[in-house]
Order: structure tokens, then sequence, then C-alpha cells
DNA sequence: TGAAACTATGTATAACATACAGAATTATGT
DNA sequence: ACATAATTCTGTATGTTATACATAGTTTCA
């Protein structure tokens, strides 16, 4: 492989996120390849979470010694780019006669789905803006419905940036996705258990806003969810989607 | 301490974020504490970065050996946790004269300045929904204006849930938030530095709204940062409130 | 026909989280 | 007053981890 040290690091992620090969090459014939550890690691995290994933462990899965994994990915920061990229898999296919309202529901419910399928996803960490080929494909996916509802370039990106980490941030803080013992450091308990435990410590009088919420939430019981998405994101996502269609109207006027 | 071992994890997370001290208690007095050994982590982590937090360095920051640490908080996990709470700090006061538009940019602001301070803490990874005293002052503080507005208690928590996340995930995802040195894998790329690497790469075939948006971004230039909040994040915010504004005049009708 | 570039491997090292076992210190029940 | 139990801090030990480095074999190019 062999783009060792010298480049940026941008440069050095791009190259192995779309790892072109090099077509006459000095050397042994690689055995091993970037996808083939990327997807191997995935096995590995869907199996025993994000903590099981060692160099070595990967390896073994793969048959190899751990060493020769560095021939090809520099380092375990880099590995974990390409993990985080190999997991995401492909977008939903949106029906392009949808309406945009629609089409980007679907989009947020199929993320959804993935993280619940894999929880693990959330626990590694973004360092940047999505470069990565599948990434790129859930982007583009997603800009389709907006672009096509009337929003400007950078409109457009703008929103799928905040519907993007909208369904990303909801899933790291909504408890029931990151199972403890996929994680490690998970906490498999529900909403309503959070509640019941925080109403014992939380003071009116320094959190009055809050204990409100809870006040009406435990006289309320406990939300139904209709679809596949939970209250909570479907709210949101709604009313950033009704903003984002009256900006259009406007605009259009 | 000895909350060690049975309790649920939940419950151990609890009471270590909420630190009860015990009155009357055997031993001798515990000269380290537990929000002493946070802030001493967050002060390493200022300095050097998520990856520099380890117990021994730690310890050594506050003059005791590696292991006592283990004495007021049982694992590393834990900690990061209780770091992540110290870390978010004070939320910001917001006016209670202000409008409720107004209040919510302001929170969102100072979130987003918090994020820029500390990048770091983008690294650590939520398990769960916010439970520590200082995390659930911002949510507090946050949900003020959004019932005043005219929100029902599960409206103004998942509105709540929606900005946090969203200011939350765009950080994460903002290339310049994570500065290279500090995390250790960060990347410390512009936006413009990204998207001229990728032009390159991507076929408008695959990926034909992602290459219409960068084309008229390309056209376009650079867009300028008005306020304190890049303008990616400052128009999806605006959407949603836009949406908040309609879905409560329209309950009020 | 080398020489250069590359891959896979084994060994080695330093850092790390954490288990465990004292020794010292305090509060509590007698 | 005293013994006991609970608790703190410390030192040592263990297993895991990422990764540097050297080596031997393999392929392509000059």
């Amino acid at each position: 492989m062999t783009n060792d040290s010298k480049e940026p690091d941008l440069q050095r992620s791009l190259t192995l996120l779309w790892s072109g090969r090099a077509e006459g090459r000095r050397g042994p014939r690689p055995q091993l390849t970037v996808e083939g550890i990327a997807q191997a690691a995935v096995r590995i995290a869907d199996a025993d979470g994000v903590k099981a994933l060692s160099m070595q462990r990967i390896a073994a899965e793969l048959g190899y010694s751990t060493m020769s994994i560095y021939n090809h990915i520099p380092s375990k920061d880099l590995l974990l780019e390409v993990v985080a990229d190999v997991a995401a898999g492909q977008p939903p296919e949106l029906d392009d006669t949808d309406d945009f309202r629609r089409a980007v529901r679907r989009w947020v419910a199929a993320l959804w789905a993935g993280f619940q399928q894999r929880p693990w996803i959330l626990h590694v960490s973004l360092g940047h803006a999505p470069i990565g080929p599948r990434q790129l494909a859930w982007l583009d996916q997603l800009l389709r419905p907006l672009l096509k509802a009337g929003l400007a370039g950078g409109e457009a990106r703008a929103a799928a940036l905040h519907l993007t980490a909208v369904v990303r941030g909801v899933a790291q803080i909504s408890a029931d996705m990151t199972s403890a013992h996929k994680t490690g450091d998970g906490i498999p308990h529900r909403e309503s258990e959070v509640a019941r435990a925080l109403v014992e410590l939380i003071d009116p009088r320094d959190y009055p806003a809050l204990a409100a919420v809870y006040a009406a939430e435990a006289a309320a019981g406990p939300p139904e969810e209709e679809e596949s998405l939970p209250g909570a994101l479907s709210f949101g996502v709604d009313r950033f989607l009704d903003g984002v269609e009256a900006w259009v109207a406007a605009k259009a006027r």
C-alpha cells in the first residue's frame, strides 16, 4: 500500500476510503484488502461491540498476523474511519415520485434503523464531514428530495447536515439504542426508567422547567410510538420540514 | 466511596454524578473527591485532548497514586461520564424578556461556543440521555423558552432533544471543530478543503445531487459567516424554529 | 539479472486499565 | 474504652493494547 507518513491527514483518509487500486505494483500480490479488513472489523463489532475491535482480533478473524494489517492501513484511527464508512451500508432507494416530505422521512427512518442495527457506530467518533463513498451516497440520496423541493445548493447542504446531525444525535442520546453488552459502557435503560430515577434528584427550584416537563410526562403516561420512529425524533423532523416548506414557499412568492 | 459492583448501571452513574456525601463514614477522610478528579481530567483534556486521559495521568496531576482514583470512581467509563458533565459547565443565563427565538438562538450559540472551547467533548461518546446536574441545567435552560412559547411538555422535550442533537451533531461533523493535535485523530481541515478534494473523486453519475451542490457552492464562492454561528447551523435552527412557531400558532387557533 | 518496492510475519516495547493485597485511619456498637 | 468493620491510599502484578522494527519472501521494472 505504502501511502505512509508524508501525506496530510485528509489525503490519507481519502486514498484509504476510495482505495484506487494501483495497477503495476511491485511486491507480492496483497492477500488482504482494505475492504476485507474493514468488513472483518464490522463483523466483530456487530457481534461484540466497538470495544472488541482490536488489531489482533481483526487479524485473527481474517487468519493473518496482527501486523499484516498495517501494510494496508496505517493506524487504528484510520481503520475506524473506513469501518464507519463500510458499516454505513447502502442508503435507501427513495421513490422519485414521492413528495419531498415522504422521501425525507423515509431517509430518516432508514438511518434510524441503521443505528438500531449497528448501535456501535454511534460510539466511533466522527472526525470530520462525511468523505467516504457510502457516507456520501447517503448524503446524496438525502440531497435529492431537498433540491427537488426547491432549496438552493447551500440550503440543501445545510438542511442535510441538520437532518444527519439530528438523527445521529438523537440516536446517541436515546437510551435504548446503545445496548449494554455490545458497547461495554452502554446503559440499556429506557426513557421512563431514567425519568423515574431523575424525578427524585431534581429540585424544582433548581430545574423548574425540567421538573414541569417531567411532571406533565408522568401524568400523561408513556407516549405511544406510532411508526418506526420514536415520537420525539418524529416531532422534531416534522417541525423542521414544516419550516423548510414554508421557506421554500416564501422564496417562490 | 464503596458504591461498588452490585447496583445497576444507571444507579451507579447517578450516585456518582450527584455524589451525595455520606456523613458518618468510617475510614480515613477522603482526600480526593469525584469532583476534584473530574476537574483534573478536564484540565488534562483541555491541554492535551481526550487521548491523553489516562488514570495514571490524572492521578499524577493530582499528586496521588493511580489506584487511589478507583476508590472514588469504579471505572474509566464512569469517570468519563462525570467528566462530560463537569466539562459542560454552566449554561447561559437567558434573558426572560427575550422572545423565544432569541432565547433559543442564544442557547444554541452558547453550546456551540462550548464545543469550540472544548472540542474534545465531542469525542467522549454519550451513553444515554443527560443525567448529570450540569447537563440537566443546560436542558432546563433550553426548556424554559420552549415552554413559554407554548409547547406542551412532551413537545418541549422533543424540541430540546432535537436542538441538542443538532448542535452536537453539527459540531462533530464540522471539520474545523476537532483540531488535530488535541484529539489525536482529528483532522483540522476546513470545509472548502474537503470540498476541493472531493470534487475530483465523486462521479456526477453516482452522486448527482452531491455534485450539483458542490458545483453551485464552488461557483458561489465561500459563504460569509455573519455571527457566531456557522451559516449551515444557523439555517437549520432557524427553519426548525419557524416550524415550531407555526405549530404553536396552529395549536392556538 | 539485479535492484527496488512491496507483503506478510515475529519479536519487542511502552502505555494502559484494573485486580489484588497490605497498612493506616476512622466511626460504630459493645 | 475497645474491638471490629468500613474505608482510604499505596505498591505490585497481570493481561491487553497499538505499534515500531527487522527479516524473509515475492513481484515488477530497468
